[in-house]
DNA sequence: TCATCATTTCAATAATCGTTCAACCGATGA
DNA sequence: TCATCGGTTGAACGATTATTGAAATGATGA
């Protein structure tokens, strides 16, 4: 849909159509905005970067993001919650990696966009 | 990148290539936690699914979700912090439209990708 | 089995976020 | 100009959410 059209409050009150669907599927809507809370996070999104360079272990990530292993665990825990994280054990380690393709492409573009989005506001596309 | 590689882990630590990039570029990832974080709440997702249908002023979005209009308005602010939604002024209305065709994408495919995604838990995209 | 390493869970605290009401602002029309 | 209508802002409160260290779990090797 064109988000440039006409909106409703130019009409009177007394004879609008019923235009507006009368609610979203709420339960899709709440599982999606579990999605987008759990990327929303810088820490936790940094570790999703991270894992997009390849499965790791708890130990690896909290080195690399020098953070202890238990803040790490909350943060994959959400995570996995969110489906974003699949887990394997390997011995005493525990791997992560990102749950599919999809995540990875969704983390690699919400970078893109953001890397191209500062500076002047852009407008358009 | 395949998410279902070699992790680091196995190799001892002494012979450890560099492979982790030091760090992702932190204003980008800020940029995009933002943007993330503002569409993982359900009312403001649910808004912008309105919006998905076509512009609409304050008074209209606050009806439609019966809620006051102090509420919607922080709630829109939100998402034009975001640069999610956009607004112009219409005599005493203000419009509020999603910022982009883009926009439009993202909120589609979330609750299209949530809607299927359920019941057993989609193990495989 | 015991000791140890890697990880997770728990519980408490600190920080952040959303809602609400009241005050304020900006445009309109009398 | 004043009154009014639509919308925004600010501050306070309550509700989530993140972080931390300590205790618990699970796998391994001695």
């Amino acid at each position: 849909m064109n988000p440039q059209a006409e909106p409703l409050c130019e009409e009177p009150h007394s004879q609008r159509r019923e235009t507006r669907k009368p609610s979203v599927d709420e339960a899709a809507l709440g599982r999606a905005a579990e999605l987008f809370a759990a990327l929303g996070d810088p820490p936790r999104l940094r570790l999703l970067a991270l894992l997009a360079q390849g499965p790791a272990c708890v130990s690896d990530l909290a080195e690399d993001e020098q953070e202890g292993m238990s803040t790490i665990s909350q943060r994959l825990k959400v995570l996995r919650a969110a489906s974003l994280v699949r887990r394997r054990r390997q011995g005493k380690h525990v791997i992560y990696a990102l749950a599919d393709q999809h995540v990875v492409d969704l983390v690699f573009n919400a970078l893109a966009h953001a890397s191209e989005a500062q500076v002047v506001g852009k407008s358009k596309e």
